[in-house]
DNA sequence: CGAGAAGGTTCGTGGTACAAACTAATTAGT
DNA sequence: ACTAATTAGTTTGTACCACGAACCTTCTCG
């Protein structure tokens, strides 16, 4: 196998930039999957169910997720009109406000571990990247 | 800010990475930090308090994990001669051979992923992965 | 209508992380 | 040399995170 360094350095790479989540987190007291959580509803209005997929989280981590956020007025959970087992999560003014803002701290911490790539490299990285990540949908896809 | 794509990409490897290594981990019922940990003592011999400027960690989260990872036969404690205060940590045979196993599977599921790409890809992305990460830890040195 | 399936919650267990208080050993200051 | 301050690690208390199992309620299907 020659590819050693490369599974170092997209290993390396990978801690870097979760660190930097972490740690952007970390500055309004929220946890990792916190700060996922808050990401994923910014677009959308899951059920539990479906954040718990989106997550790859147990329901009843969900459950225990969701409680601690609505807990700190970050979420709220809304019960579904057509079944009534179902409820869905959505974030309130305050997370969006808090999302939005880590959004662009994370944007600009990236941007600046990226600042001494050229134009040209960035689009290089860009492309791979997302090739690696198409391949990598298909293969968990796989195991449904 | 134009690259909000690049951003994105990078996060979204991040986590498929980080699951990747999860995931291998979760098989043998090894956390992420029980992982890394490992990951360091293969060839390190660190003290406890490197070992938490190296995981990022406080040196009470450190005793904890050395101290699970030690009721299970993974890792060891032994005192410094030339320093009474202070313990390294060492791995175990058995937690050697974990750590080479997980090592070999994750870069087998690493190298699932790149797959798709071309060697001259796969060059490119290792070059690329390895000038954002030295970027990153200048980045994190000037915090000292 | 009754049996079973599905969505969530609760509970119990254990790992993870931190801060604060503490012990033992080393180093500095005088 | 002897005390004072530092340093390495551990312990304790609190909160979070993740899971599985048991449970309740609400569909759904026969």
């Amino acid at each position: 196998m020659t590819d050693t360094d490369l599974v170092d350095a997209l290993a390396q790479l990978s801690f870097l930039v979760q660190n930097a989540l972490a740690e952007i987190g970390a500055q309004h007291d929220l946890s990792l999957v916190q700060v996922r959580l808050l990401g994923v509803l910014r677009d959308h209005e899951p059920t539990m169910q479906e954040l718990g997929r989106h997550l790859g989280l147990d329901k009843s981590s969900i459950s225990g997720l969701v409680d601690r956020a609505q807990r700190r007025g970050l979420v709220t959970r809304t019960a579904s009109p057509v079944d009534r087992r179902v409820t869905h999560v959505s974030i309130t003014e305050t997370g969006q406000r808090l999302a939005t803002e880590g959004a662009a701290v994370f944007a600009e911490h990236i941007s600046s571990l990226v600042a001494g790539l050229s134009a040209a490299d960035r689009r290089t990285l860009t492309r791979l990247a997302h090739q690696v990540i198409s391949n990598g949908s298909r293969v968990s896809e796989e195991h449904d």
